[in-house]
DNA sequence: TTGTAGGCGTTATCAA
DNA sequence: TTGATAACGCCTACAA
């Protein structure tokens, strides 16, 4: 076990006192180059690391920043988070934080984990994961001015607080687009009921991208219903047994369109179908699926937050402003 | 924004001095029932948190754990880490303490981030999901006295550290049961290349249900090859092809068990088919799996440490030990 | 440019 | 049973 070396120790080696270490470890420009030099050639032999607790008592940050972890719900959806948080907890560490975990069972108690976790491990910010229109946790944590990030837009209000997304709209339209340069004109929607921003979101991309191919986002061809592989199975069900059934699906996710999948498989017709998220069920059952850049998301989350806390970015002039990703569409056999 | 309420705070509110606030909290036992009522009430009425930095400075603990957020790989197995981090944030946070995620891109690089960890944020405890034969990472953190628990069998030494782990063989040995059960006598297993203790323990089970029930494992009928999609739908394409085809396949994985499903369908044939970790591609297409007791596993984890961390358990005479738990078999359509 | 003094909130030690 | 004192390692004044 090694010795415990602080601040001290690297004086005492370097000949200063503890203060030059302090200031050649906080305010460089402050001190003299060959002092400088000597300091860093101390720290580097004795292998010292500055005390997090300590200097998060004179500071007041912990350099922590914290993320929910949600119950997987129906699994499928649970990679896409499964794989924000690696991006988000390697770009932390680059940015000199670290990521901890948090449940909450809901946003009652949500708030009541932000307020624990503020108040005894004095984070430094969250990251949430999605919002809703008029969303409590937001604004519980605005007002008592603690810094966030969502990934997910405020549907109500851009300019509200930080956030990066991934323009939805943007990845149901590249998939239409996608089935109609393959020749399809009947090309339907599954989603999620009106009132979601995500949901609303995904379908204008749908509706977007007909309209500007002269096609007509038909009101038959346009369906609602819960998340689910049962809801997308029973949905499409619906569609294909209709007048004129549609020749492709465009679904919101890809426990939608995995349903889908299987009501077109037990109908035995040859119908096209485009996933959301490009899940690894997606992988596993040749879905063509919209992909989201999950890793960049993250990073971008941080950006935000470590220009905001840091205020790094903003001296340099380049603040950073919320900031909507691009999808991709990931084309395999159903589409 | 509330004022700072700290432990001198409460001292003054419930007149006394700090340290018999700090007692009430530590030594409970050692205060006077009516002084310990006094203090409590101020707690409450002030909203007093404990500063866990000043705590860790004074007690060079943290209350932090971490666990490493693997990239998930091909992507399916990736929930099973998503549920286990789950359940561990749940699990640690009861025993007060709090989950902190890092990565790490091979063991050497692991271990640099120990040292980091340890050094910088002072953490109490690893936990490591998965271990190989003479893993260096618990070696290291052994030699440095560092506590942690491992999610996996130190297989080349059962005595070595603490451990929590799902009995493998088990699982597989229900899955051919089951199979048996449903009348299979050629009963296939597609498992990892010997030499991985998780997939030599897999195999075993199969081979100790085969010979319980008077079949014979034959070297014909057992398969190994890397994870994956793509494998399990070679190799069961070669078994099938083979003198005397299985009527049923167990496999290591749901990777494989869904390749061996694509290779099932496609040479038109029909074969049962299990896999393992009950992961959301098994629901989502159906696949008869062996679903692993993840939350348990994640609390049985927290206990350990805990344990070993504060004493208490010991204390009260159930010292824990490892922990073999039991998985169950979801019986689904394919099998 | 460098050093000294004080304090962040907590707990351990020891005296009252 | 309670209270005063010191110390954990660091950082921010301020003085030299």
């Amino acid at each position: 076990m090694a010795e415990k070396v602080t601040i001290s120790t690297v004086a005492q080696h370097a000949q200063v006192s503890r203060q030059t270490v302090s200031n050649v470890l906080n305010s460089p420009d402050v001190v003299r180059e060959d002092t400088r030099r000597r300091v860093l050639d101390a720290i580097e032999a004795l292998g010292y690391r500055t005390n997090r607790a300590a200097r998060q008592m004179r500071t007041g940050r912990s350099q922590l920043i914290a993320v929910r972890i949600e119950p997987t719900r129906d699994g499928i959806n649970g990679s896409v988070l499964d794989r924000f948080l690696h991006g988000l907890t390697d770009a932390a560490a680059t940015a000199g934080y670290r990521v901890m975990l948090y449940t909450a069972a809901g946003p009652a108690d949500e708030i009541a984990t932000y307020d624990d976790l503020l108040s005894s491990y004095e984070l430094d910010a969250f990251v949430l994961t999605g919002t809703d229109h008029g969303d409590v946790r937001t604004e519980w944590l605005a007002a008592r001015g603690v810094q966030f990030v969502t990934f997910g837009r405020p549907w109500d209000n851009p300019e509200r607080h930080l956030w990066v997304d991934v323009d939805g709209a943007s990845g149901t339209a590249h998939a239409t687009d996608h089935l109609i340069a393959a020749g399809h004109r009947r090309i339907g929607f599954i989603g999620w009921p009106a009132g979601s921003g995500v949901g609303d979101d995904r379908r204008a991309g749908w509706a977007r991208a007909m309209r500007d191919a002269g096609l007509e986002p038909a009101a038959a061809l346009d369906r609602q219903t819960p998340d689910g592989i049962a809801q997308g199975e029973s949905v499409a069900g619906d569609l294909l047994r209709g007048d004129a059934p549609p020749t492709a699906l465009v679904c919101a996710s890809d426990s939608l369109a995995l349903g889908a999948l299987q009501a077109v498989r037990a109908a035995g017709a040859t119908v096209a179908v485009t996933g959301f998220d490009d899940t690894p069920v997606a992988r596993a059952v040749g879905l063509t699926s919209v992909s989201q850049p999950l890793a960049e998301a993250a990073a971008g989350c941080m950006d935000l937050l470590a220009s905001a806390l840091d205020g790094d970015h903003a001296a340099l002039g380049h603040r950073i402003g919320p900031m909507l990703l691009q999808p991709t569409l990931v084309v395999r056999q159903s589409a």
